[in-house]
RNA sequence: GGCAGGAUAGCUCAGGGGUAGAGCAGAGGACUCAUAAGCCUUUGGUCGGGAGUUCAAAUCUCCCUCCUGCUACCA
């Protein structure tokens, strides 16, 4: 009997339970019930990913404290999870005291080896908030393209990749406040001194080959950079016990709520963490997304190495979730989540679909709604299901028969099956054994149509021969119900009452069922509905709709301007009214507009300031504006500006206006009764 | 740019030196036990292109084209 513990990765609780995260919970789930059906030690724990500035941020926004919000939360992911059946033996949380032990215990052996440097690291600060500010939570200017409005690590448009202090007018999601750049200390792990360890761990089999290579390209070639594994307050996590106002940065604790789990577990069932986490006869597999490896590839085994516990056997790694082939979205209802999917559909659909796509490649599977409907309906109610529903009324008197008659070595074959379809999903090769189990039925359908129980019932001397016929039929059926346990456990269970033998081990696929009764049949799965699709899809959106107006009410109910326009830009240091009036600004009008087309930025104008009186005008204004729709407007100009020579001709003033740049700028333009050549006092 | 993975029937995918496979979709039929399920027959492919190795290549090697993903201190 093995050992085994098993992981899936802590979702994250500022998020909902979505069909993505479901990819996940599934393929693990699957696994665990698959090796508990082999009479296996397995345990599977998870728990919610709880820390840093996001969850303390909403907590603070909702009135609450974390402890409330992580309580509320957790406990609807819960609810998602045990609606698919997702069977953990415990689910915790990293704000858990149980966790605080385990990152103490590995600070601890991360300092005694010396791992642990410090630095001075550049942050912004968003000085309204009080806080230093994640790359996620600062948006402003592509510093190489000039691309408004852009994330605080990688820009949209080029793809280029900086620090949120190389953007130019940084804006703070959070306020909205110009945020500064403050020094910090952080905390970093050199995992470089572990880094022959990880070029061989890497390489040993634990992770997929895809992946191996991967981290042998990218990250083991060069000497591995320190991991910064902590924030300054204030943040939402547990302060590290020898750097006071530290906190460790999310990252740091979120794998080791894996080992807090555990120990939670432990505690309240008696038993040591060492059996699981140190014991080199456990097995400890870890289920997660591509996109969350290099945390467990990289930092994880050198946490864990270094702290003494057993390291991975498996890390099994999946690609994402599209949905009818494009990335799940809000607004075309497909980003759908657990709670939304389980008012309209049986989860053992989602189960088996995912089942039939799943390999172990690191691969993105798709979720096409139409093949999701006709690959449920046609293998599991048409094919497997069909078996029993279409051959146990005929024996509901009699039951099985007393001996297992000759069936041409179906039921046998079907046995011997066993070992590749566990391989398979051992494998996490999902498809491949739900191909096999498939195959399988697709051979007892024929076989049921050939002997057509409904012809032999009708004479009373084939009594015998109707009972073997359904007898051969029930057992290849119920060696289905097993070999597809781990996917359908709902299944399993109703396939025990029919036979009053309930399914608790995957050796029961071996030997036939014989001389008992046969419960009455009852539907044991309902088809899935296109139209409960669309009614789910339509939800999806709605709850979408519902959100987005949600957060732009509470925007626009209030002159509620933010500040991050004004704390972009400064106010200038003061000046005399003297000062003012030298500038002479007059309201002007296009009077023609062309573009320049080898200048990026500009457009020519002709202004008119009445009379004969014309000026030639470049104005950085081509991003926001179409030449063509500039003709005949008024604009203001600074009129006595010293002429300017460009590349392009000479410029006689400027046009004013007001913006960040890009799309975003905004000329001026007088109330109407304003007439060109009027001077702005 | 680099790396990884992929390209096989209308669609989704399996196979992997020896006569091209499944499911769905399409066509035809028989049946009526079954959730209008299931069964039988059938249409449909120069296995992305090219070269090589071989008695034999969808499969192995090389080149090319096109897709997808990734390209760390982002959760």
């Amino acid at each position: 009997m093995r050992r085994i513990l098993v992981t899936s990765a802590l979702p994250y609780i500022n998020g909902h339970i979505h069909l993505g995260y479901l990819v996940e919970a599934i393929q693990t789930d699957i696994w665990v019930r698959f090796q508990k059906l082999r009479g296996h030690d397995v345990r599977y724990f998870c728990a919610d990913d709880t820390h840093g500035t996001a969850t303390m941020l909403r907590a603070k926004s909702e009135g609450r404290t974390e402890a409330e919000l992580i309580a509320a939360v957790s406990a609807e992911h819960q609810q998602d999870l045990a609606g698919f059946g997702i069977s953990f033996d415990h689910f915790s949380n990293t704000d858990s005291e149980a966790s605080r032990e385990i990152c103490h215990d590995i600070w601890k052996a991360l300092r005694a080896t010396d791992m642990i440097v410090e630095k001075d690291v550049e942050q912004l600060f968003d000085i309204q908030e009080g806080i230093f500010l994640a790359d996620r939570f600062v948006r402003g200017t592509c510093p190489k393209c000039k691309s408004p409005d852009q994330p605080g690590d990688n820009c949209s448009k080029c793809d280029a990749t900086y620090t949120p202090a190389d953007l130019i007018d940084p804006v703070s999601v959070v306020s909205g406040t110009r945020p500064e750049i403050r020094n910090a200390v952080h905390l970093l792990v050199n995992i470089e001194k572990l880094h022959s360890f990880l070029d061989e761990w890497t390489q040993s089999g634990t992770l997929p080959s895809e992946s191996a290579n991967y981290l042998k390209n990218f990250f083991l070639t060069e000497p591995l950079r320190d991991w910064d594994v902590s924030r300054p307050a204030p943040y939402f996590g547990f302060e590290i016990p020898d750097s006071p106002g530290n906190y460790w940065y999310v990252w740091f604790d979120a794998p080791i709520g894996y080992i807090g789990a555990t120990n939670e577990w432990c505690a309240a069932n008696g038993t040591s963490l060492d059996d699981w986490w140190k014991n080199d006869n456990a097995e400890i597999h870890h289920f997660i997304g591509k996109d969350i490896q290099y945390f467990h590839t990289l930092f994880w085994p050198v946490m864990l190495k270094t702290a003494g516990y057993t390291l991975p056997t498996k890390v099994r790694i999946h690609g994402f979730l599209t949905v009818d082939g494009k990335k799940m979205s809000k607004s075309d209802g497909t980003y759908i989540k657990a709670a939304t999917y389980l008012n309209h559909l049986d989860p053992a659909a989602l189960r088996y679909f995912y089942a039939s796509r799943l390999s172990s490649k690191v691969e993105d599977i798709d979720l096409n709604l139409e093949e999701f409907a006709t690959k449920v309906n046609t293998d599991l109610v048409g094919k497997v299901v069909n078996i029993a529903s279409r051959t146990a009324k005929f024996v509901a008197d009699v039951g099985l028969s007393a001996e297992y008659p000759d069936d041409g070595g179906f039921f046998a074959d079907a046995a011997a099956q066993g070992d590749a379809i566990a391989e398979a999903y051992e494998n996490t090769d999902y498809s491949r054994a739900m191909r096999m189990i498939i195959d399988i039925a697709d051979k007892v359908n024929p076989y049921v149509e050939s002997n057509a129980p409904w012809e032999l019932r009708k004479d009373p001397a084939n009594a015998q021969k109707l009972q073997d016929v359904c007898t051969v039929a029930l057992n290849v059926f119920r060696q289905l119900a097993i070999y597809l346990a781990p996917v359908l456990p709902q299944l399993a269970e109703q396939a025990g009452e029919l036979f009053g033998d309930p399914i608790t081990s995957w050796e029961q696929a071996r030997k036939p069922l014989l001389g008992r009764p046969v419960n009455k049949f009852k539907h044991m799965m309902q088809r899935v509905d296109l139209k409960k699709i669309e009614a789910m899809i339509e939800q999806s959106k709605e709850e979408a709709a519902a959100e987005s107006v949600a957060t732009t009410s509470s925007e626009t109910t209030k002159w509620d301007d933010a500040a991050d326009a004004l704390a972009a830009e400064p106010l200038a240091s003061e000046i005399t009214i003297d000062d003012f009036m030298k500038v002479d600004l007059r309201v002007a009008r296009i009077v023609e507009a062309k573009e320049v087309p080898e200048a990026r930025k500009l457009v020519q104008l002709t202004l008119s300031l009445g009379g004969d009186e014309r000026r030639n005008v470049f104005a950085g204004i081509k991003s926001a504006y179409d030449p063509a729709d500039l003709i005949g407007r008024l604009v203001v100009l600074v009129a006595n500006l010293a002429p300017r020579k460009m590349k392009f001709g000479v410029s006689e003033g400027m046009v004013i206006a007001s913006g960040p740049g890009g799309e975003d700028i905004y000329l001026l333009s007088p109330d109407s009764g304003a007439v060109p050549g009027q001077r702005v006092h």
